[in-house]
DNA sequence: CTGTTAGCGCATTCAT
DNA sequence: ATGAATGCGCTAACAG
């Protein structure tokens, strides 16, 4: 026994013929059992099931797949699962693909022009029917120019476009409600982090240009020195801009970041050089990342319906298998603002 | 041009007999361009380029599937995408496959048994050509007894076995270092988040045990009583058994948890409670989460080295679809403690 | 109700 | 150097 096989036996996978020569019946009839065909016997059907069972039978996709022209894969094209956010899309979807009988497969485009293109040319392995899209760098012109072979569902923020379903989050709706909370609040003094000037893509001018409008109707300047790059939603990039910040400390009551890890990484930086949240400066981002309700202070954030964003996500591009002839349609998943300690008002958290 | 339709024309796919007719030439010729033989005329072989760039051809898995009996896919089947080591292990696995020309499928098993068993069992779609497995739940002993059809590699820690490859960290002499640290910056009553009574797989054990060890060679007691169940490694399990700290305060001056996510809903519930981190409680954890590098006070950990744990755990995979008759191989993968501000002594961080 | 047949797209013989 | 033929595993159509 000790010279047994450390491994499962390598034996030929099992195919219908094995079953059907097990069971004593042809292939169809194994087929038909597979597909809870109703007109097989039970007694056949019984013989079928034991068979495959026997001989440890599990179909071949490829034989299928080969033979319908489905594979029942769905692509998912994200940035990065490094991202919280991402990382949570990519479960729900996960989820919601599972349940209609669909695999998701995770595309990491590195939010690089150059995958991103390739995406939505349609070059695609592996037999993909349709793909759920988040692009953060390809151009709105490029997008509608795309070329893909495939259903292509895209999520997130692009201005308007004419090609595709495009499940959207209205970022220039939120920011605003999120500013006029930092002004209820009594915050003046404002700043930005997550302008992307080299970008086409992507949430952070539609967050910014919210900023802009609710001061305006508030009546409040912003000063345009305090309008920060950061090319990436991280919390490094976070980080860097706040340092910035920190030497201008008097000028600046409330941080509007265009994401959470943003704020997690401005937020690390002014606590250590001293400043206090929300005594000194609010801030506040967007996501709902789960480190932004246990970090200290909590994180106020805009939070997304992510489950209605993959839910709608997992059905357009389903449907758009099965016809793309219906016209592109556009949804807009609500929000909400989840207010928390890092926008306090100033009084209610003493220094500790 | 506005009555164009918004998609794609949906043309069938083509084929290789349709580039062969297009060039001319017949299919094998295709499939020999296709695959750089030799045995090619250039003048051919760029006819036939050119034909594929004509006629759109991309080659379809499913039938190159069939034929060679190879799908290049890999599986990668862990708990949950929302926990940063796995969403980043994920990443690094991901890229390490594409590189060797694999796809990676992300299971997620939920960590519950059912999903996990279905694992070992091999009960698997998609013509999957190998595991990297993370169990949590499943029992060592049905482990052994897996019969799935595929190589499997283990990830984690899981005791000695005989079946599978595996890499592994040594929880047990890191979770000593870790509290070596702690005793030697002053630390003598500590407390452990992460027991896991009802799972027979992953680190919990092993950590505490290293805790154990360090504490009884340092002549150091542990209150059993400190010792805390979190089913879960999650922030929330964090959370809930810092609440059962809090009563005890002054019973505690460093705890051990399990992993970073319990580490930082600890920290947030010890924090809101007016307790201060090192000052009061120094606090450490497992996985270098990206957040626990931004977090206030930022937290020490114990950092393994992802990138061969990803490196090992791709390449034995790989191997292994290659030959699956080598004796199975244990790698143990080196690991280091990132010391932050969570365990300062205490004198070193004044109150703010 | 069940078995026979055919072909999905591809890569590999084996002829030529 | 190129083409024709074959079969991978599966299922839908059809025949019985």
């Amino acid at each position: 026994m000790a010279s047994e096989a450390h491994h499962s036996v390598a034996r030929k996978r099992a195919t219908v013929k094995d079953v059907a020569r097990q069971a004593g019946v042809s292939a169809s009839t194994v087929s038909n059992v597979l597909h809870d065909h109703p007109w097989v016997t039970a007694e056949k059907r019984k013989a079928v099931e034991e068979a495959i069972r026997v001989v440890g039978y599990r179909p071949s996709i490829a034989g299928r797949q080969l033979r319908n022209g489905r594979s029942d894969i769905l692509a998912l094209a994200i940035p990065d699962l490094r991202s919280p956010y991402y990382a949570e899309l990519a479960h729900v979807l996960n989820e919601k693909a599972l349940s209609r009988g669909f695999t998701v497969l995770v595309d990491e485009t590195g939010g690089t022009l150059e995958r991103e293109r390739e995406i939505a040319q349609g070059y695609l392995n592996h037999g993909i029917e349709g793909v759920i899209f988040c692009p953060v760098s390809l151009p709105l012109a490029e997008l509608e120019n795309a070329e893909a072979n495939v259903p292509i569902v895209l999520l997130g923020e692009h201005g308007s476009h004419q090609a595709f379903d495009h499940i959207a989050i209205d970022s220039f709706a939120s920011a605003r409600e999120a500013t006029a909370h930092l002004i209820s609040t009594g915050r003046r003094r404002f700043a930005f982090i997550g302008y992307q000037p080299d970008r086409d893509t992507g949430p952070g001018p539609f967050r910014l240009a919210g900023l802009r409008a609710e001061l305006a109707s508030a009546g409040i300047q912003l000063d345009e020195s305090l309008v920060l790059v950061a090319s990436e939603f991280t919390r490094e990039e976070g980080e860097h801009s706040a340092k910035e910040l920190v030497t201008r400390a008097g000028q600046v009551d409330a941080i509007v970041c265009a994401a959470d890890l943003l704020a997690i990484g401005a937020m690390s930086t002014l606590q250590r050089n001293g400043l206090s949240i929300p005594n000194d400066i609010a801030i506040l981002g967007w996501d709902d990342s789960p480190e932004g309700r246990f970090s200290w202070p909590s994180l106020t954030t805009v939070k997304h319906d992510l489950d209605a964003i993959a839910e709608l996500a997992v059905r357009s591009v389903i449907s758009r298998i099965e016809d793309d002839t219906t016209a592109p349609q556009e949804y807009v998943v609500s929000h909400r603002l989840v207010v928390r300690e890092s926008t306090s008002p100033r009084r209610e958290l003493a220094a500790s």
